[in-house]
DNA sequence: GGGCCAACTCGAG
DNA sequence: TTCCACTCGAGTTGGCCC
């Protein structure tokens, strides 16, 4: 982002959500929309903080090349195979039996307001404000106005542009016209936002005996006799390609991909991964330049390379599209998991104002579970400062709770424990809802929350008012020493193979465990959050050791390769667990290989008296190879598996 | 080993 | 003059506990 290697143009490498091509703006100079967003935005907090998260990313493509070079001939040759095995049985899997539609509604909300103020037809308009825009309609997308970019840079790039405020029960009545129609074709069908619906057709082909092509003709007309509103379609064996296919010929037009392989397979070849839904900035961004992928081709292309890199949910959804597989399936009814209130104001440090703030929000957040019969027992803040860093805090309690007063009265605390501090945007949500809506059942019930909770006022997970000492739940406090983003940075990373990188003993609960850690070796410091670095690395395997004991260290290396009876079968498999590492990943084999030594250590402990040997003996082996703290996560990459359906959005 | 938790990221519309 | 939203779902992590 604006490097000395972008040749004197570096807006042309500041991407934001809307300087990437949409529906409508094929004609647009991209390179004068991109640098007028530059130019209006470099030197922001905003900006700073774009750069902080694009440093970030880039971190992972470059750990991710780290790892490819590691792989050798054999590695490759290896993951290949295993890789076209999983494609043979996803392959196995491709359902070309149903027929699905996805609909959307061109420009909806701009097509919505033109359609009751007729003198905005013709003129470049925008729902929205200054500093948020939610839809353009086409005549501004021609100057390369479009949603999600901010009114001050839309009024730059378009002087004439008309701003219509956001009236959303507007769009709801629209949007149920639409879904009358929607019903006749399916009455099951899936509604993913107020435009936007997927519809499986094929009894309708069936039963009427009409063309996929003839069906979506005949829905498109319906609704815009219905509501005056045109709409796009795309029709496809599955809903990935349809929705895929409904933003081929937009604004309102359609395009079908026909129920055949070959069809599917030279659709896909060619298509950018970018189009696909779940693969956005991020995730383009690292398989482009990490792995040089750019079509849904190249997916299969270089399945070795997502097979060895990836966990295998990752890779297998990956796979899935370079195949142009996706669901086929109606899902059930889906129950609300979180509702949720915010607002952005000026930036400001006031304790009265963000209080009173604060207050708005959580009458705005009752109002809104009053409505729905919602009562939640967990409730999250969220903050952005100054700077553009978001922070979240959360209280799960012992009652479900729903009024403004309960609301207040918990979110008050947790705000009250960050401040003072600079803020444009405080937030609430809540979550995990009451089965029996707002109801009164102890949830606390059989959690250990309770168990571990002394205060009758319902908080338990958090100790906001004890700062006297550190505490298993004072994550808010322990947040203050923890500069998040270094470790926030590299947990993406952390996918398909242990990373070598990361010692540090974990997140902000690694750091935690630490802190309590501090409570007996550091027992003389009153402040637990002081501790110096010395005290930390002394705690962080959280064992006490006599001084005057010593231990063999070839004693200790060779009872780890003999008891851990730890082999590579086949080069690459654990004898032990079966996890899967190439011969080349030799720094992770020996964390590996660390992890079952200390397990060994472990049971070694449990069955002798004083356990002190081994501790030592583990704690020998621990400073030696500097390993160890990434067992876990390898256990937890043995077990999961996420079934492909479920998994959309990918992690990286 | 698995469920829960808090804090976070990513993506969508 | 104005100066980058809001809502929601789904995924990750390490730690805690039974």
């Amino acid at each position: 982002m604006g490097t000395s290697s972008d040749g004197g143009r570096p807006w042309q490498s500041y991407t934001t959500a809307y300087t990437n091509a949409k529906a409508g703006m094929d004609g647009v100079d991209k390179d004068k929309v991109q640098r007028v967003v530059y130019e209006m935005s470099k030197g922001s907090k905003y900006f700073e903080n774009e750069q902080r998260k694009e440093a970030f990313t880039k971190q992972k493509v470059e750990h991710l090349r780290a790892q490819v070079v590691k792989l050798s001939e054999k590695d490759i040759l290896h993951f290949e195979m295993i890789a076209n095995k999983r494609i043979l049985e996803l392959e196995a899997s491709r359902d070309l039996s149903k027929i699905w539609l996805h609909t959307d509604m061109d420009a909806f909300y701009a097509a919505v307001e033109t359609l009751e103020n007729p003198s905005l037809r013709g003129k470049p308009m925008a729902v929205g404000g200054l500093s948020m825009i939610s839809t353009a309609n086409y005549e501004a997308r021609k100057y390369g106005v479009r949603a999600a970019m901010p009114g001050f840079i839309a009024c730059k790039l378009c002087p004439d542009l008309i701003f219509v405020p956001i009236n959303f029960e507007k769009y709801m009545f629209y949007s149920e016209l639409t879904r009358k129609v929607f019903r006749r074709y399916d009455p099951n069908f899936i509604s993913t936002s107020l435009d936007e619906a997927y519809l499986n057709i094929t009894e309708v082909c069936i039963n009427q005996g009409m063309s996929s092509d003839e069906v979506a003709t005949e829905l498109r007309n319906a609704i815009f006799e219905e509501t005056g509103l045109t709409c796009s379609a795309g029709v496809a064996p599955n809903q990935m390609l349809a929705k895929v296919c409904s933003d081929i010929n937009k604004p309102n037009g359609q395009f079908i991909l026909p129920n055949d392989r070959k069809a599917v397979m030279t659709f896909i070849s060619s298509l950018p991964i970018r189009k696909i839904g779940g693969i956005g900035k991020v995730t383009e961004h690292v398989l482009r330049d990490a792995l040089g992928i750019k079509t849904c081709e190249d997916m299969l292309q270089e399945c070795a390379l997502l097979r060895a890199l990836f966990s295998s949910c990752s890779s297998d959804f990956f796979l899935s599209v370079g195949l142009g597989l996706g669901s086929t399936t109606t899902p059930k009814q889906k129950m609300r998991k979180s509702i949720s209130n915010e607002r952005t104001f000026r930036t400001t440090k006031d304790e009265s104002f963000l209080l009173q703030q604060l207050g708005d929000i959580a009458e705005a957040l009752s109002n809104d579970m009053d409505k729905e019969c919602l009562s939640g027992r967990t409730l999250t803040l969220k903050l952005k400062t100054a700077s553009f860093e978001v922070r979240t805090r959360a209280v799960s309690l012992q009652k479900f709770i729903h009024s403004k007063e309960d609301i207040l009265q918990f979110a008050s605390r947790m705000l009250k424990a960050e401040l003072p501090l600079s803020l444009r945007l405080i937030g609430l949500r809540m979550s995990h809802f009451s089965d029996d809506k707002i109801g009164t059942l102890d949830p606390m019930q059989k959690t250990i929350v309770g168990f571990l909770s002394s205060d009758a006022t319902g908080l338990s997970a958090m100790h906001i008012e004890n700062k006297d000492r550190p505490n298993i739940g004072d994550k808010v406090e322990q947040q203050e020493v923890f500069d998040f983003n270094d470790r926030q940075s590299m947990q993406g990373m952390e996918v398909g193979l242990p990373s070598i990188d990361d010692h540090s003993g974990g997140r902000h609960d690694g750091r935690s465990f630490q802190c309590e850690s501090l409570q007996s070796v550091c027992s003389d410091d009153a402040d637990g959050f002081n501790m110096n670095s010395s005290c930390l690395d002394e705690s962080k395997s959280s064992i006490s050791v006599e001084p005057n004991r010593s231990m063999d260290p070839v004693g200790a290396t060779s009872t780890s390769s003999h008891k851990a009876g730890l082999i590579w079968v086949d080069d690459y498999i654990c004898s032990v667990c079966g996890i899967e590492l190439p011969p080349s990943f030799i720094e992770e084999r020996q964390e590996h290989s660390d992890y079952h030594l200390a397990e060994m250590l472990q049971e070694e402990e449990s069955s002798c008296s004083s356990g002190q040997v081994a501790r030592e003996r583990y704690r020998f082996m621990h400073k030696e190879t500097q390993a160890g703290e990434s067992s876990s996560r390898k256990k937890k990459q043995k077990v999961k598996h996420i079934p492909i359906e479920a998994f959309f959005s990918k992690q990286v």
